[in-house]
DNA sequence: ACCGACGGGACCGCCCGTTGTT
DNA sequence: AACAACGGGCGGTCCCGTCGGT
């Protein structure tokens, strides 16, 4: 595989903004603090971005790819709604006690950030956390449901509502104070609720 | 009660740059936006408020109390700490299907807006989301236990941090697909937490 | 009459702002260099214009209306077309010698600076060389004709572009070579034309 | 004749940045315009002029250029000094119809456009006007009385003032509003004019 | 109490030209 | 000979806050 310098140096500045980008919001970070972050020049950046919007968006690109990885990881080789519900549930206990992206949650950020001031922003998160919501814990719910594995009448978008609202609002008051164990209480929670939604045994 | 003419200013441009501030968040909003949001001019500002800080955290506060006058409208009258809970719920509910403050919850916003940039709007953040944790859901939990009405192993953090975490991160959906269907079915959810933590009843 | 201070600078800026932008053209002028001539700063400029743009046409309107003024006054008092068109000449063969604009014809230097790049200060430059065209030149013409100072057969298009064309050329060769003898020569030239346009003297 | 791939290439830059700088001037003109213009990139450019300025000039040289051998193909076969000068108005007439090199007069263009801000360009358009007005119109004027072509008394500088002002000023018009008659009526003026500088038939 | 002129700094983006690399 | 990455500076614009004047 052919990378060419440019494609390295255009790793390089998302990787060098996308924290920039996270910790201090779109409208926070400058470009001066991301010519910092990369050790590049205006020439330098603006080869490969047309704007700060196109990096900002290329930086919420690459934070939300780097935790979906991690969840992908998380569910590997587990079949068991329940089970890949809890994985999920735990993988983001674990984020909330070492953010692998400073600043937070991507997600949650750019949502927040992005409020009225830019579209193109806040479009790009509406995709990302439908990926997330739908796609993900969704899937997981409908399949389980089709294998008899969670209760027939389980509702696959209540289950993602509760479970990524609860998750996200952990991780802001997590990253707010700065201390965990909001996301641990939440996640003991959302253990119990999703165990509480697996199909009854049936006895032999 | 006496209100001077600066006093009434002063209020004004609280409640005019409050959903400004709310909607666009601290960067985004520049005092070019409040001075049209309020009518007056740069000396009109300045006279009640020494920087755009010290007026950014009077919206913040101005919203986040009316946010608070709405809380204890709803619980006023009701005594049982799951009847208490329950009006939690719908409050916020409500408060999804129609936002009282232009911009989503404030405090969800101020969170996310001030991550690494501001820290004094991240203090006041801090403190006034503790009000709400301890000192409104917390202490209702607390009492409850205390009344008997709520199962005597309750942890009033555990639940604080459940409700809250939840309502946060469904209003942060809501807000940013504008579709209140996601507070609905997190509501739905709570409603049946919070009654599952009643007391059983005695029977004489 | 009452002049505010904020009027007065921005009559002082357009004052100090239209010798630059006639003599180094809209793009070649900065802001900087504006800014330099004026003695103010940023803030204090953009305070009166809200962009380059506004205060390039205000600029030029300026430098129009005082060779405008200068024309109204050659012109003042004399009644009869030819004597007329000849004060206009002369006018001009004056300007040649001594610019009262710095740079040149402004009207020359607005056209030829915007020829494709900025299209409302063409506009301006179409609308203001109109004004000279048939609104000066060609209208005492047409009074000429009417009042029989002038040959009843007299076109006044043909006159008006015979003699600005003529102006507008020797003016630029004169600003190139810094030298009036071109002006010279053509304002002999349309001399002896205006006066070839005067009716037949009538033998009583 | 032997043409190598970087005198062609350097042949390609020239022809496709003249009407570049011609319509955009000089600063209104940027380098990426040039580098669209011409398929090239910088490197491509860089390697055969040493800067935008002396790209400037040999595109001012090349549309002058293209102008001049129009106009000794007008003038060729012809030795008549009345017949010289009505052929050279009449390829004016045809160029102000149907501007072979888009964006105007370029020494028009080039001489307002360098007003005070470069001196290069300005020296380059004084020679070039120069051999227009003194090695073209002047010495068909001369040869013309030399000849007995004219009448003897006739001012060669006068009339290349007179001939070049007027044209280009109507130049100047005609690409202002885009409108060829100002051009027209000043070619027919202009034909009169070389007309009656014709010597007087001597009767055998 | 309020307006509005103004300073001066920071913003993003584009500029021209140089320098490795192919 | 040409591309493409990059530096570093300047472009216009908007920022917040001060201060004189009303």
């Amino acid at each position: 595989m052919v990378t060419t310098k440019g494609q390295r140096t255009r790793q390089h500045v998302i990787e060098a903004a996308a924290p920039v980008f996270n910790q201090k919001g779109y409208w926070g970070a400058s470009m001066r603090d991301v010519l910092d972050a990369t050790g590049l020049e205006k020439g330098g950046i603006y080869n490969h971005f047309a704007s700060k919007d196109e990096l900002a968006i290329a930086a919420l690109d690459h934070n939300t790819t780097v935790v979906g990885d991690g969840i992908r990881a998380a569910l590997h080789g587990r079949f068991d709604a329940v089970e890949r519900l809890e994985a999920f549930v735990e993988f983001y206990r674990a984020f909330a006690h070492d953010f692998p992206v400073p600043g937070g949650c991507p997600l949650l950020n750019a949502s927040a950030d992005s409020d009225d001031t830019h579209p193109e922003l806040r479009a790009r998160a509406q995709e990302i956390f439908g990926d997330l919501i739908d796609g993900t814990v969704g899937r997981i719910v409908e399949r389980g449901v089709e294998r008899g594995q969670l209760q027939p009448d389980t509702d696959p978008q209540a289950v993602s509502s509760i479970v990524v609202s609860s998750i996200e609002g952990a991780l802001l008051l997590t990253h707010l104070y700065d201390d965990p164990s909001h996301a641990d209480r939440v996640a003991d929670h959302l253990i119990t609720y999703v165990r509480s939604l697996a199909a009854e045994e049936t006895p032999s």
